[in-house]
DNA sequence: ACATTTGTTAACCAAATGGTTAAACTAAAT
DNA sequence: ATTTAGTTTAACCATTTGGTTAACAAATGT
């Protein structure tokens, strides 16, 4: 009885799993609401992932593997540095409006176990800084940019462009804004970013 | 049988909640945990705080009302803006070490349940950004900062100041360090994050 | 055709969990 | 000394929850 259709039920499961996990995590999503959602019975989670343990793991290694490819543009892109902060902060947000739950599943996850990322960091799509490092250095030495280093300038890009989605409840609050003024700051930050950060750094 | 201490038994609770809920969020935090934290009967609990849910909305407004002192450093010191980003970014390190879990637990029970910040803005030490926007206009027009929305500047700010602190487990990942190196690197951000707005926004 | 493997379900189970109850205990007021 | 009001506990309860079982259905191989 295979449904050799493109959705096949393993991953109809796993694609439930991953819109449940995404929103209530690890310790707030149930096996019957994911059951629910893939429009399957409770048994079969069992039957195809063996305990919730597992089913979450899968949702996570999948989903973290989804954003991987997102850092890679800041640290293996071959453009030079100004460009390819350019080319990340444009591209992140169209990422986050496609998965808008993503970033902060995969850092509140890692926060309750932190352990979990050295499962993940032997995984050959892992992002790299090496390049980035590499990079960074180079045109510090060309006097294109001041020193700063390699680390620093990384975490403050991601910081810049993944906080204020993690943070938007919070940041709507505090700014005594809407959902829809939210959104246009967010879209101005997709030019303004980046050029906070070149101001920041060229010489 | 008061104990009029200046632990009462209410307040005991109340940080055993606080510890309890702060690592391991509302979802995931078990009454019993809470009762064996505080080193009281589970019934107690519901004695004073009549069920999980106020006790977590307890331990909730407690706790951002801890934070929201700091971010009115931001916001309403009388200082001038670079002396005020260069406190702030100074001070905040010294109070994640403190609580450690607090900003990853309010910003990740604001996502779980968004609404609840309507809860918080009425209270009279909700953080205010009119000061701060006012300040940022001022500047601007006085030719000692280029153009940028005070909203910007502000989450950009704290982006660079509380993402590094939730990202932590993911950031030790990326940069393939351990805890102790990530420390130094808190450490160096404490100067050079204030340094790196001022650069990005000074004429 | 038929046996075997794979996929799916309803019903069930034990443990965990939030919450309740009734009784016991304590300190102060009468 | 007795009452009274607040505090604390052990035992209990109903529901939820992750997980299992056994039977059944659909493919698949021979």
């Amino acid at each position: 009885m295979k449904k050799s259709k493109d959705t096949t039920t393993e991953s109809e499961i796993l694609n439930a799993a991953k819109r449940i996990f995404q929103r209530k995590g690890m310790s707030g999503a149930r096996m019957q609401e994911i059951a629910d959602e893939a429009g399957i019975n409770k048994a079969l989670l069992h039957y195809y992932f063996r305990s919730k343990q597992l089913l979450f793991e899968a949702v996570f290694k999948s989903l973290f593997f989804m954003l991987a490819p997102e850092l890679n543009k800041v640290l293996n892109d071959d453009s030079n540095l100004f460009d390819k902060i350019k080319s990340f902060t444009a591209n992140y947000i169209s990422f986050v409006i496609k998965h808008p739950f993503l970033p902060n599943f995969i850092i509140q996850e890692l926060n309750r176990n932190p352990e979990f990322v050295t499962t993940l960091i032997t995984n050959e799509y892992f992002p790299n800084i090496s390049t980035f490092k590499n990079q960074v250095k180079e045109e510090i030495a060309q006097g294109i940019i001041k020193p700063i280093k390699p680390e620093q300038l990384f975490i403050n890009v991601l910081a810049l462009n993944v906080f204020p989605f993690i943070a938007s409840p919070l940041l709507e609050g505090l700014l005594a804004i809407n959902d829809k003024d939210f959104n246009k700051l967010m879209e101005e930050r997709t030019t303004q970013v980046a050029d906070f950060i070149i101001n920041a750094i060229k010489i």
